[in-house]
DNA sequence: TACTCAGGGCCAGCG
DNA sequence: CGCTGGCCCTGAGTA
Protein backbone atom coordinates (compact mmCIF):
# COMPACT_ATOMS: atom_id res chain seq x y z
CA UNK A 1 0.00 0.00 0.00
CA UNK A 2 1.09 3.45 -0.78
CA UNK A 3 1.03 5.31 2.40
CA UNK A 4 1.38 9.58 1.95
CA UNK A 5 5.08 10.09 2.41
CA UNK A 6 6.45 7.11 3.12
CA UNK A 7 7.89 4.05 1.25
CA UNK A 8 8.13 0.75 2.70
CA UNK A 9 11.97 0.40 1.89
CA UNK A 10 12.87 3.72 3.52
CA UNK A 11 11.51 2.96 6.70
CA UNK A 12 14.56 1.59 8.06
CA UNK A 13 17.66 4.49 7.91
CA UNK A 14 16.16 6.82 10.62
CA UNK A 15 15.80 4.15 13.57
CA UNK A 16 18.69 2.33 11.90
CA UNK A 17 21.00 4.85 11.97
CA UNK A 18 19.87 5.88 15.35
CA UNK A 19 20.77 2.86 16.43
CA UNK A 20 23.50 2.15 14.67
CA UNK A 21 25.58 5.12 15.07
CA UNK A 22 26.84 5.44 18.75
CA UNK A 23 28.89 8.74 18.38
CA UNK A 24 25.80 10.58 16.79
CA UNK A 25 24.08 10.54 19.24
CA UNK A 26 25.47 12.86 21.58
CA UNK A 27 24.48 15.40 18.47
CA UNK A 28 21.50 14.23 18.01
CA UNK A 29 20.14 14.98 21.21
CA UNK A 30 17.65 17.83 21.16
CA UNK A 31 16.87 17.33 17.89
CA UNK A 32 13.57 16.64 16.29
CA UNK A 33 13.35 12.98 14.68
CA UNK A 34 13.41 14.86 11.33
CA UNK A 35 15.92 16.84 12.24
CA UNK A 36 18.14 14.09 13.26
CA UNK A 37 17.80 12.69 10.34
CA UNK A 38 18.91 15.76 8.32
CA UNK A 39 22.02 15.84 10.42
CA UNK A 40 22.75 12.13 9.66
CA UNK A 41 22.37 12.81 5.67
CA UNK A 42 23.95 15.55 5.59
CA UNK A 43 27.13 14.20 6.04
CA UNK A 44 28.46 13.99 2.74
CA UNK A 45 28.24 17.94 2.00
CA UNK A 46 29.63 18.49 5.50
CA UNK A 47 32.30 16.13 5.08
CA UNK A 48 31.44 13.90 8.38
CA UNK A 49 32.38 10.28 8.80
CA UNK A 50 32.12 7.05 7.64
CA UNK A 51 30.23 4.77 10.50
CA UNK A 52 32.68 2.09 10.33
CA UNK A 53 36.30 4.04 10.03
CA UNK A 54 35.82 7.68 10.68
CA UNK A 55 36.96 8.85 7.20
CA UNK A 56 34.62 11.39 5.03
CA UNK A 57 31.63 10.11 3.53
CA UNK A 58 31.60 9.66 0.00
CA UNK A 59 28.08 8.53 -0.60
CA UNK A 60 25.33 6.08 -0.32
CA UNK A 61 27.13 2.66 -0.82
CA UNK A 62 25.52 -0.74 -0.39
CA UNK A 63 22.90 0.80 2.07
CA UNK A 64 24.01 3.59 3.92
CA UNK A 65 26.20 6.30 3.66
CA UNK A 66 29.86 5.59 3.80
CA UNK A 67 33.36 6.37 2.90
CA UNK A 68 34.80 5.42 -1.17
CA UNK A 69 37.90 2.75 0.92
CA UNK A 70 35.01 1.05 3.00
CA UNK A 71 32.63 1.03 -0.11
CA UNK A 72 36.04 -0.59 -2.05
CA UNK A 73 36.37 -3.00 1.06
CA UNK A 74 33.06 -4.35 1.41
CA UNK A 75 32.82 -4.63 -2.28
CA UNK A 76 35.86 -6.75 -2.45
CA UNK A 77 34.67 -9.00 0.62
CA UNK A 78 31.44 -9.94 -0.80
CA UNK A 79 32.51 -10.59 -4.30
CA UNK A 80 35.54 -12.55 -3.09
CA UNK A 81 33.56 -14.18 -0.31
CA UNK A 82 36.24 -13.32 2.20
CA UNK A 83 36.32 -15.09 5.21
CA UNK A 84 38.22 -12.79 7.75
CA UNK A 85 39.82 -13.93 11.14
CA UNK A 86 40.57 -11.73 13.99
CA UNK A 87 43.46 -12.65 16.03
CA UNK A 88 42.41 -10.66 18.81
CA UNK A 89 39.18 -10.86 20.46
CA UNK A 90 36.82 -9.55 17.35
CA UNK A 91 36.70 -6.12 18.87
CA UNK A 92 39.43 -4.53 17.07
CA UNK A 93 39.78 -0.47 17.17
CA UNK A 94 38.38 0.60 13.51
CA UNK A 95 39.64 4.11 12.54
CA UNK A 96 41.18 5.54 9.78
CA UNK A 97 44.80 4.88 10.89
CA UNK A 98 43.81 1.34 12.01
CA UNK A 99 41.12 0.22 9.51
CA UNK A 100 43.51 -2.12 7.67
CA UNK A 101 44.72 -3.47 10.59
CA UNK A 102 42.05 -5.99 11.10
CA UNK A 103 39.91 -7.13 7.87
CA UNK A 104 37.59 -9.42 9.79
CA UNK A 105 36.48 -6.80 12.52
CA UNK A 106 36.47 -4.28 9.51
CA UNK A 107 33.89 -6.24 7.47
CA UNK A 108 31.66 -7.39 10.96
CA UNK A 109 31.46 -3.68 11.49
CA UNK A 110 30.05 -3.23 8.05
CA UNK A 111 27.63 -5.56 8.08
CA UNK A 112 26.75 -4.32 11.99
CA UNK A 113 26.13 -0.60 10.96
CA UNK A 114 23.87 -2.31 7.90
CA UNK A 115 25.86 -2.58 4.42
CA UNK A 116 24.06 -5.33 2.51
CA UNK A 117 25.59 -7.82 0.98
CA UNK A 118 22.55 -8.23 -1.27
CA UNK A 119 23.23 -4.98 -3.03
CA UNK A 120 27.23 -6.10 -4.03
CA UNK A 121 25.60 -7.31 -7.94
CA UNK A 122 26.08 -11.20 -8.21
CA UNK A 123 26.50 -10.32 -12.27
CA UNK A 124 28.52 -7.60 -11.20
CA UNK A 125 26.50 -5.28 -13.74
CA UNK A 126 27.62 -1.78 -13.75
CA UNK A 127 25.95 1.05 -13.78
CA UNK A 128 22.32 1.55 -12.51
CA UNK A 129 20.30 1.65 -9.45
CA UNK A 130 19.83 -1.19 -7.07
CA UNK A 131 17.14 -1.57 -4.98
CA UNK A 132 17.76 0.88 -2.03
CA UNK A 133 17.40 3.45 -4.75
CA UNK A 134 14.20 4.63 -2.97
CA UNK A 135 15.91 4.56 0.61
CA UNK A 136 18.39 7.05 -1.03
CA UNK A 137 15.81 8.92 -2.97
CA UNK A 138 14.18 9.92 0.60
CA UNK A 139 17.16 11.15 2.36
CA UNK A 140 18.47 13.47 -0.40
CA UNK A 141 14.96 14.67 -0.25
CA UNK A 142 14.96 15.39 2.91
CA UNK A 143 18.08 17.11 2.38
CA UNK A 144 16.67 19.91 -0.09
CA UNK A 145 14.41 20.37 2.17
CA UNK A 146 16.51 21.23 5.11
CA UNK A 147 18.38 23.36 2.33
CA UNK A 148 15.12 25.15 1.37
CA UNK A 149 13.95 27.10 4.08
CA UNK A 150 10.53 26.55 3.02
CA UNK A 151 10.10 23.09 3.79
CA UNK A 152 7.56 21.76 6.24
CA UNK A 153 6.35 18.80 7.86
CA UNK A 154 3.23 18.08 5.71
CA UNK A 155 1.04 17.26 8.84
CA UNK A 156 -2.88 17.47 7.81
CA UNK A 157 -5.50 17.80 9.43
CA UNK A 158 -8.28 15.21 9.47
CA UNK A 159 -10.63 17.74 9.22
CA UNK A 160 -8.72 18.53 6.08
CA UNK A 161 -9.38 15.13 4.54
CA UNK A 162 -12.70 14.23 5.73
CA UNK A 163 -14.58 17.51 6.80
CA UNK A 164 -17.76 15.95 7.95
CA UNK A 165 -15.95 13.53 10.52
CA UNK A 166 -16.57 13.56 14.00
CA UNK A 167 -14.94 11.17 16.02
CA UNK A 168 -11.45 11.01 17.23
CA UNK A 169 -9.51 12.20 14.59
CA UNK A 170 -11.10 15.67 15.80
CA UNK A 171 -10.25 15.40 19.12
CA UNK A 172 -6.91 16.90 19.03
CA UNK A 173 -8.12 19.62 16.64
CA UNK A 174 -11.28 20.71 19.15
CA UNK A 175 -8.95 20.58 21.89
CA UNK A 176 -6.72 23.69 20.49
CA UNK A 177 -10.21 25.18 19.93
CA UNK A 178 -12.20 25.08 22.75
CA UNK A 179 -11.32 27.83 25.15
CA UNK A 180 -12.09 25.25 28.15
CA UNK A 181 -9.86 22.67 26.73
CA UNK A 182 -6.73 25.14 26.13
CA UNK A 183 -7.32 26.08 30.17
CA UNK A 184 -6.40 22.44 31.04
CA UNK A 185 -3.66 22.23 28.61
CA UNK A 186 -1.78 25.57 29.55
CA UNK A 187 0.51 25.19 32.09
CA UNK A 188 0.95 28.21 34.32
CA UNK A 189 4.62 29.37 34.35
CA UNK A 190 6.45 32.55 34.23
CA UNK A 191 8.27 31.58 31.64
CA UNK A 192 6.04 30.14 29.58
CA UNK A 193 3.65 32.24 27.64
CA UNK A 194 0.80 30.20 25.71
CA UNK A 195 -0.55 31.83 22.66
CA UNK A 196 -3.86 30.87 22.76
CA UNK A 197 -5.05 32.38 19.59
CA UNK A 198 -7.87 29.20 18.04
CA UNK A 199 -6.91 30.15 14.39
CA UNK A 200 -3.14 29.34 15.36
CA UNK A 201 -3.99 26.46 17.29
CA UNK A 202 -1.65 27.33 19.68
CA UNK A 203 1.50 25.85 21.44
CA UNK A 204 3.48 27.25 24.15
CA UNK A 205 6.80 27.17 21.85
CA UNK A 206 8.18 30.32 22.85
CA UNK A 207 8.75 29.56 26.34
CA UNK A 208 12.47 28.87 26.68
CA UNK A 209 13.82 31.62 24.76
CA UNK A 210 15.11 34.55 26.89
CA UNK A 211 15.92 38.03 26.08
CA UNK A 212 19.53 37.35 25.19
CA UNK A 213 18.67 34.57 23.20
CA UNK A 214 19.66 32.17 25.33
CA UNK A 215 18.27 28.64 26.34
CA UNK A 216 16.90 28.89 29.63
CA UNK A 217 15.44 25.65 31.51
CA UNK A 218 11.52 24.91 30.74
CA UNK A 219 9.96 25.69 34.00
CA UNK A 220 8.64 22.52 35.37
CA UNK A 221 5.67 21.16 37.08
CA UNK A 222 5.80 21.46 41.13
CA UNK A 223 8.23 24.08 40.52
CA UNK A 224 8.75 23.63 44.79
CA UNK A 225 10.37 20.03 43.78
CA UNK A 226 12.74 21.07 41.80
CA UNK A 227 16.03 23.09 42.88
CA UNK A 228 18.71 24.41 40.42
CA UNK A 229 21.89 21.98 41.62
CA UNK A 230 24.63 23.31 40.44
CA UNK A 231 27.17 21.50 42.62
CA UNK A 232 28.69 23.60 45.45
CA UNK A 233 30.70 20.49 46.86
CA UNK A 234 32.11 18.67 44.36
CA UNK A 235 32.85 15.86 45.98
CA UNK A 236 29.33 15.29 47.17
CA UNK A 237 29.09 12.32 44.33
CA UNK A 238 32.13 10.78 45.60
CA UNK A 239 30.53 11.05 49.09
CA UNK A 240 27.92 9.27 48.10
CA UNK A 241 29.36 6.38 45.95
CA UNK A 242 26.62 4.49 45.53
CA UNK A 243 24.34 7.90 44.70
CA UNK A 244 21.64 7.78 42.39
CA UNK A 245 22.94 8.68 38.52
CA UNK A 246 23.24 12.21 38.78
CA UNK A 247 22.93 13.48 35.33
CA UNK A 248 24.17 16.76 35.05
CA UNK A 249 21.35 18.87 34.69
CA UNK A 250 20.67 22.32 35.92
CA UNK A 251 17.36 20.99 37.33
CA UNK A 252 16.79 18.29 40.10
CA UNK A 253 14.14 16.97 41.29
CA UNK A 254 14.23 17.42 44.98
CA UNK A 255 12.72 14.74 47.81
CA UNK A 256 9.32 14.92 47.09
CA UNK A 257 7.05 13.14 50.37
CA UNK A 258 5.37 10.37 49.44
CA UNK A 259 6.31 10.09 45.76
CA UNK A 260 8.33 6.81 45.19
CA UNK A 261 9.73 7.76 41.68
CA UNK A 262 11.10 11.06 42.95
CA UNK A 263 14.83 10.14 42.91
CA UNK A 264 16.23 11.42 45.74
CA UNK A 265 20.03 13.39 46.37
CA UNK A 266 19.52 12.02 50.44
CA UNK A 267 21.66 9.02 51.45
CA UNK A 268 17.97 7.18 51.31
CA UNK A 269 18.16 7.56 47.28
CA UNK A 270 21.53 6.18 46.71
CA UNK A 271 21.22 2.63 45.33
CA UNK A 272 22.84 1.35 48.44
CA UNK A 273 19.51 2.07 50.07
CA UNK A 274 17.26 1.15 47.36
CA UNK A 275 14.80 -1.19 49.46
CA UNK A 276 13.83 2.54 51.16
CA UNK A 277 12.91 4.12 47.73
CA UNK A 278 9.39 2.50 48.06
CA UNK A 279 9.37 3.46 51.88
CA UNK A 280 11.65 6.03 52.47
CA UNK A 281 12.63 5.85 56.22
CA UNK A 282 13.90 8.79 58.62
CA UNK A 283 17.44 9.08 57.88
CA UNK A 284 20.33 10.90 59.78
CA UNK A 285 21.68 13.61 57.41
CA UNK A 286 24.81 12.97 57.82
CA UNK A 287 24.77 9.22 57.65
CA UNK A 288 26.76 8.11 53.94
CA UNK A 289 26.34 4.82 53.49
CA UNK A 290 30.15 3.79 52.91
CA UNK A 291 29.45 0.49 50.84
CA UNK A 292 26.97 -1.66 48.78
CA UNK A 293 28.12 -4.80 50.20
CA UNK A 294 25.35 -5.62 52.50
CA UNK A 295 23.00 -5.81 49.27
CA UNK A 296 21.82 -8.62 47.56
CA UNK A 297 22.95 -9.44 44.16
CA UNK A 298 20.12 -8.70 42.40
CA UNK A 299 19.58 -5.26 44.08
CA UNK A 300 22.82 -4.27 42.40
CA UNK A 301 21.72 -5.04 39.95
CA UNK A 302 18.86 -3.22 40.40
CA UNK A 303 20.93 -0.24 41.01
CA UNK A 304 22.96 -0.28 37.94
CA UNK A 305 19.68 -0.93 35.88
CA UNK A 306 18.77 2.17 37.94
CA UNK A 307 21.72 4.43 36.86
CA UNK A 308 20.72 4.50 33.11
CA UNK A 309 17.48 6.20 33.64
CA UNK A 310 16.79 9.51 32.04
CA UNK A 311 16.67 12.71 33.77
CA UNK A 312 13.06 13.81 33.35
CA UNK A 313 13.61 17.58 33.43
CA UNK A 314 16.28 17.15 30.24
CA UNK A 315 13.79 15.27 28.20
CA UNK A 316 10.94 17.82 29.24
CA UNK A 317 13.73 20.71 27.73
CA UNK A 318 14.60 18.83 25.29
CA UNK A 319 10.81 17.88 23.98
CA UNK A 320 10.62 22.38 24.13
CA UNK A 321 12.96 23.30 22.73
CA UNK A 322 12.56 20.99 19.68
CA UNK A 323 8.66 21.99 19.90
CA UNK A 324 10.08 25.29 19.40
CA UNK A 325 12.66 24.87 16.94
CA UNK A 326 9.55 23.66 14.37
CA UNK A 327 7.32 26.55 15.60
CA UNK A 328 10.86 28.72 14.37
CA UNK A 329 10.51 27.37 11.56
CA UNK A 330 6.91 27.06 10.41
CA UNK A 331 6.65 31.09 10.63
CA UNK A 332 3.70 32.87 12.63
CA UNK A 333 0.98 32.01 10.85
CA UNK A 334 1.92 28.76 10.71
CA UNK A 335 1.36 26.98 13.96
CA UNK A 336 0.82 23.27 14.66
CA UNK A 337 -2.13 21.36 15.41
CA UNK A 338 -2.39 20.05 18.37
CA UNK A 339 -2.34 16.88 16.82
CA UNK A 340 1.03 17.56 15.48
CA UNK A 341 2.31 18.65 19.08
CA UNK A 342 1.17 15.24 20.54
CA UNK A 343 3.00 13.73 17.76
CA UNK A 344 6.18 15.55 17.92
CA UNK A 345 5.97 14.99 21.80
CA UNK A 346 5.63 11.02 21.71
CA UNK A 347 8.50 11.20 18.72
CA UNK A 348 10.95 12.67 21.04
CA UNK A 349 10.00 10.69 23.65
CA UNK A 350 10.63 7.74 21.60
CA UNK A 351 13.72 9.20 20.58
CA UNK A 352 14.69 9.47 24.49
CA UNK A 353 13.62 5.49 24.94
CA UNK A 354 15.62 4.70 21.84
CA UNK A 355 18.72 6.18 23.34
CA UNK A 356 18.43 4.69 26.85
CA UNK A 357 18.03 1.40 25.71
CA UNK A 358 21.36 1.95 24.07
CA UNK A 359 23.11 3.34 26.88
CA UNK A 360 21.81 0.63 28.45
CA UNK A 361 25.45 -1.71 29.24
CA UNK A 362 22.87 -5.02 29.14
CA UNK A 363 21.29 -4.14 25.78
CA UNK A 364 24.57 -3.17 24.10
CA UNK A 365 25.93 -6.93 24.95
CA UNK A 366 23.78 -8.17 22.67
CA UNK A 367 24.39 -7.98 18.30
CA UNK A 368 23.10 -4.72 16.60
CA UNK A 369 20.81 -6.36 14.64
CA UNK A 370 18.85 -8.20 17.52
CA UNK A 371 19.08 -4.95 19.46
CA UNK A 372 17.44 -3.31 16.39
CA UNK A 373 14.24 -6.07 16.19
CA UNK A 374 13.60 -6.13 20.09
CA UNK A 375 12.98 -2.00 20.04
CA UNK A 376 11.22 -2.43 16.98
CA UNK A 377 8.96 -4.79 18.61
CA UNK A 378 8.64 -3.63 21.99
CA UNK A 379 8.58 0.28 21.42
CA UNK A 380 5.02 1.41 21.60
CA UNK A 381 4.72 -0.62 25.33
CA UNK A 382 8.13 1.13 26.12
CA UNK A 383 5.81 4.46 25.46
CA UNK A 384 3.04 3.47 27.04
CA UNK A 385 4.66 2.71 30.11
CA UNK A 386 7.07 6.02 29.94
CA UNK A 387 3.70 7.77 30.12
CA UNK A 388 2.17 5.38 32.94
CA UNK A 389 4.61 6.25 34.85
CA UNK A 390 4.75 10.06 34.54
CA UNK A 391 1.07 9.87 35.07
CA UNK A 392 2.06 8.03 38.57
CA UNK A 393 4.91 9.86 39.28
CA UNK A 394 3.43 13.90 38.46
CA UNK A 395 -0.10 13.49 37.62
CA UNK A 396 -2.88 14.94 39.47
CA UNK A 397 -6.16 12.46 39.80
CA UNK A 398 -8.21 12.82 36.73
CA UNK A 399 -5.40 14.91 34.73
CA UNK A 400 -2.99 13.84 31.94
CA UNK A 401 0.31 14.81 32.31
CA UNK A 402 2.59 15.62 29.10
CA UNK A 403 6.10 15.35 28.98
CA UNK A 404 6.16 19.24 28.34
CA UNK A 405 4.55 19.88 32.18
CA UNK A 406 0.82 20.42 31.02
CA UNK A 407 -1.78 18.96 31.90
CA UNK A 408 -5.08 17.79 30.28
CA UNK A 409 -7.96 17.14 32.04
CA UNK A 410 -9.15 13.47 31.30
CA UNK A 411 -13.13 14.13 31.22
CA UNK A 412 -12.34 16.94 28.66
CA UNK A 413 -10.43 14.77 26.56
CA UNK A 414 -13.51 12.00 26.96
CA UNK A 415 -15.89 14.26 26.04
CA UNK A 416 -14.31 15.56 22.94
CA UNK A 417 -13.14 12.20 21.67
CA UNK A 418 -14.37 9.62 19.82
CA UNK A 419 -14.80 6.01 20.59
CA UNK A 420 -11.28 4.71 20.27
CA UNK A 421 -9.51 7.52 21.97
CA UNK A 422 -12.09 7.64 24.66
CA UNK A 423 -11.34 3.81 25.37
CA UNK A 424 -7.41 4.46 25.14
CA UNK A 425 -7.75 6.83 27.66
CA UNK A 426 -9.86 5.49 29.78
CA UNK A 427 -7.95 1.98 29.91
CA UNK A 428 -4.65 3.84 30.35
CA UNK A 429 -6.42 5.88 33.55
CA UNK A 430 -7.76 2.59 35.01
CA UNK A 431 -3.73 1.16 34.49
CA UNK A 432 -2.97 3.95 36.52
CA UNK A 433 -5.27 3.84 39.05
CA UNK A 434 -4.30 0.33 39.66
CA UNK A 435 -0.42 1.41 39.83
CA UNK A 436 -0.83 4.35 42.33
CA UNK A 437 -2.84 1.78 44.75
CA UNK A 438 0.06 -1.21 43.81
CA UNK A 439 2.55 2.05 45.53
CA UNK A 440 4.19 1.33 41.97
CA UNK A 441 8.10 2.70 42.41
CA UNK A 442 10.93 4.38 40.31
CA UNK A 443 13.26 0.69 40.90
CA UNK A 444 9.92 -1.42 39.37
CA UNK A 445 8.99 0.83 36.64
CA UNK A 446 12.92 0.64 35.47
CA UNK A 447 12.19 -3.60 35.59
CA UNK A 448 9.33 -3.64 33.76
CA UNK A 449 10.72 -1.33 31.14
CA UNK A 450 13.70 -4.11 30.87
CA UNK A 451 11.26 -6.82 31.14
CA UNK A 452 9.00 -5.07 28.40
CA UNK A 453 12.44 -4.58 26.10
CA UNK A 454 14.21 -7.99 26.55
CA UNK A 455 11.57 -10.10 24.85
CA UNK A 456 13.34 -13.62 24.16
CA UNK A 457 9.61 -14.31 22.03
CA UNK A 458 10.12 -11.45 19.88
CA UNK A 459 10.60 -13.31 16.49
CA UNK A 460 14.23 -13.82 14.70
CA UNK A 461 16.05 -12.53 17.84
CA UNK A 462 19.51 -13.87 17.48
CA UNK A 463 20.76 -14.10 20.48
CA UNK A 464 17.51 -15.76 22.49
CA UNK A 465 19.31 -17.37 25.28
CA UNK A 466 21.34 -14.29 26.32
CA UNK A 467 17.70 -12.15 26.06
CA UNK A 468 16.09 -14.58 27.89
CA UNK A 469 18.89 -14.96 30.88
CA UNK A 470 18.64 -10.83 31.23
CA UNK A 471 15.01 -11.56 31.39
CA UNK A 472 15.59 -13.89 34.29
CA UNK A 473 17.92 -11.61 35.99
CA UNK A 474 15.41 -8.24 35.79
CA UNK A 475 12.76 -10.83 36.92
CA UNK A 476 14.74 -12.12 39.75
CA UNK A 477 15.58 -8.52 40.75
CA UNK A 478 11.92 -6.81 40.12
CA UNK A 479 10.98 -9.84 42.55
CA UNK A 480 13.22 -9.30 45.47
CA UNK A 481 12.98 -5.75 45.80
CA UNK A 482 9.35 -5.80 45.78
CA UNK A 483 9.42 -8.92 48.55
CA UNK A 484 12.08 -6.15 50.83
CA UNK A 485 10.00 -2.85 50.16
CA UNK A 486 6.60 -4.37 50.49
CA UNK A 487 7.01 -7.63 53.05
CA UNK A 488 3.49 -7.44 54.13
CA UNK A 489 2.30 -7.01 50.47
CA UNK A 490 3.41 -10.69 49.03
CA UNK A 491 1.84 -10.52 45.77
CA UNK A 492 3.14 -7.34 44.81
CA UNK A 493 5.86 -9.41 41.96
CA UNK A 494 3.25 -10.90 40.61
CA UNK A 495 0.49 -7.91 40.81
CA UNK A 496 2.87 -6.12 38.40
CA UNK A 497 3.71 -8.99 36.27
CA UNK A 498 -0.20 -9.29 35.54
CA UNK A 499 0.01 -5.28 34.43
CA UNK A 500 2.22 -6.07 31.84
CA UNK A 501 -0.32 -8.04 29.33
CA UNK A 502 -2.40 -4.40 30.04
CA UNK A 503 0.10 -2.56 28.56
CA UNK A 504 1.02 -4.54 25.89
CA UNK A 505 -2.94 -4.34 24.57
CA UNK A 506 -2.88 -0.64 25.56
CA UNK A 507 0.17 0.02 23.05
CA UNK A 508 -1.33 -2.52 20.59
CA UNK A 509 -4.48 0.17 20.19
CA UNK A 510 -2.39 2.87 20.62
CA UNK A 511 -0.32 1.51 17.15
CA UNK A 512 -4.07 0.69 15.73
CA UNK A 513 -5.05 4.60 16.60
CA UNK A 514 -1.67 5.99 15.14
CA UNK A 515 -2.12 4.28 12.17
CA UNK A 516 -5.12 4.83 11.56
CA UNK A 517 -4.14 9.03 11.60
CA UNK A 518 -1.57 7.95 9.55
CA UNK A 519 -3.41 6.71 6.84
CA UNK A 520 -5.20 9.92 6.59
CA UNK A 521 -2.08 11.33 6.49
CA UNK A 522 -2.48 13.09 9.87
CA UNK A 523 1.37 11.68 11.53
CA UNK A 524 4.51 13.68 10.28
CA UNK A 525 5.88 11.34 7.24
CA UNK A 526 9.41 11.43 8.49
CA UNK A 527 8.91 10.74 12.19
CA UNK A 528 10.79 8.02 13.99
CA UNK A 529 7.42 7.42 15.41
CA UNK A 530 5.73 6.30 11.57
CA UNK A 531 8.81 4.93 10.99
CA UNK A 532 8.36 2.24 13.76
CA UNK A 533 4.53 2.20 13.14
CA UNK A 534 5.26 1.33 9.29
CA UNK A 535 8.04 -1.22 10.50
CA UNK A 536 5.41 -3.23 12.41
CA UNK A 537 2.63 -2.95 9.69
CA UNK A 538 4.79 -4.46 7.06
C1' DT B 1 16.59 13.12 -23.31
C1' DA B 2 19.92 14.93 -20.29
C1' DC B 3 21.14 14.25 -15.79
C1' DT B 4 22.00 11.79 -11.43
C1' DC B 5 24.43 8.74 -8.68
C1' DA B 6 25.49 4.15 -6.85
C1' DG B 7 27.77 -0.13 -8.16
C1' DG B 8 31.78 -2.02 -10.71
C1' DG B 9 36.43 -1.86 -12.65
C1' DC B 10 41.02 -0.16 -12.94
C1' DC B 11 45.49 0.58 -11.29
C1' DA B 12 49.23 2.96 -8.64
C1' DG B 13 50.94 2.48 -4.20
C1' DC B 14 52.07 -0.10 -0.21
C1' DG B 15 53.57 -3.67 3.06
C1' DC C 1 51.67 -10.63 -4.58
C1' DG C 2 47.61 -9.48 -2.33
C1' DC C 3 45.30 -5.64 -0.42
C1' DT C 4 43.97 -0.82 -0.35
C1' DG C 5 41.69 3.19 -1.87
C1' DG C 6 41.09 6.98 -5.17
C1' DC C 7 39.27 7.72 -9.52
C1' DC C 8 36.60 6.84 -13.48
C1' DC C 9 33.07 4.23 -16.21
C1' DT C 10 28.47 2.46 -16.69
C1' DG C 11 23.64 2.51 -17.01
C1' DA C 12 18.87 2.31 -14.60
C1' DG C 13 16.02 5.61 -12.80
C1' DT C 14 14.32 10.30 -12.78
C1' DA C 15 12.94 15.04 -13.85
Amino acid sequence: MDLPGYHPQTSQPLFHQLVNYPEDLSTLKGSTSQEQQLKVDSRPESGESCPICGDKVSGYHYGLLTCESCKGFFKRSVQNNKHYTCAEKQSCPLNLSQRKRCPSCRFQKCLDVGMRREAVRADRMRGGRNKFGPLYRRDRQMKQQTNTASYRVKMETAQRHFPQATNDLDLMSDISSNPSLLEGFHHQSHTHHFTTAYSCESLPLDCSVNANRVMTPPSLPYPGFYHCTFPENPQEKEELPCSYSSVSTNYELQAAPNNPFMPRRTPASSPCSTLNTANPLPQDPNHIPTACSSISMPLKFLNQLLEGEQDESQLCAKVLASLQREQANRGKHDCLNTFSIMCKMADQTLFGLVEWARNSALFKEIKVEDQMVLLQSCWSELLVLDHLCRQVTYGKEGCIYLVTGQQIEVSTIISQAGVTLSSLVSRTQDLVSKLRALHFDRNEFVCLKYLVLFNPDVKSVHSRRQVEQTQERVNRALMEHTHQSHPGHSDKFGQLLLRLPEVRSISLQVEEYLYQRHLLGDLPCNSLLTEMLHTKHS
